[in-house]
DNA sequence: TTCTTATATGGCAATTTAGCCAAATAAGAA
DNA sequence: TTCTTATTTGGCTAAATTGCCATATAAGAA
């Protein structure tokens, strides 16, 4: 890996750590289906409003929300829908992880049944 | 978020955390041109080789890559090839991104200049 | 102005992660 | 068997991440 190649490949991870996190992941699917405010997410997410407050400056940092001032409020939004697709991909691999536990537990279940 | 809630954020979490590192997404970049030794990536990386090794374990327990060994070498090869859409989504957001400093220097420029 | 509501930030301890070295293991060659 | 090559694992320290509490800030209401 050459200066650039590296400079690339840590963007690349940079953008993938916001995304990283049960908490964050959450966010980005109810931001998909309609903005909300802080204090909305934090009930939803059950915890400080410090630590929801600090994902969604991680996920803004990483340009994937963005957020709108009204009044006091501040209400989040998707900026990259695109990361929909990327989840999708994921619950593949999750799909694909359980065919091969499955695979492996029917092989011993019939080794043990011999 | 209730229980199931948690633990499926948890498990998309998990393999999300296994593509948040330079190194890995660089792997997964090589595996997806052609299958590699681990010898092949570690000298290409650039790191030691038990870094390289671990890295590889990290992305086989989450079931992105898969690993055949030929006599005393193991190649690793590319088991979900939808990663390489979520990383086109990446390059997305690294583009808005880009886009959104281009605007806020442009946004400058003119201040100064007047 | 002061009060209240909504968010953000600072700080800290606990946990996790990264990467190197050294040592262990695996498989074939001599 | 011993030697060699390829890879993995254990152990360690340094660095990053997380989440809570306390505090600060922002904006509107009184």
């Amino acid at each position: 890996m050459n200066q650039n190649e590296i400079k690339l490949y840590e963007a690349r991870a940079n953008i993938i750590k916001a995304l990283a996190h049960p908490s964050r992941l959450f966010i980005v699917d109810m931001l998909n289906k309609q903005p909300r405010a802080v204090g909305e997410l934090t009930e939803m997410i059950g915890a400080d409003t410090s630590t929801v407050s600090k994902h969604l400056s991680v996920l803004k940092n990483a340009g994937i929300v963005e957020d709108e001032k009204k009044g006091t409020t501040v209400f989040y939004s998707l900026k990259t829908p695109c990361i929909l697709n990327f989840i999708s991909c994921i619950e593949d691999v999750i799909e694909s992880n359980t065919k091969t536990q499955v695979e492996i537990l029917s092989c011993c279940r019939t080794r043990a049944a011999k």
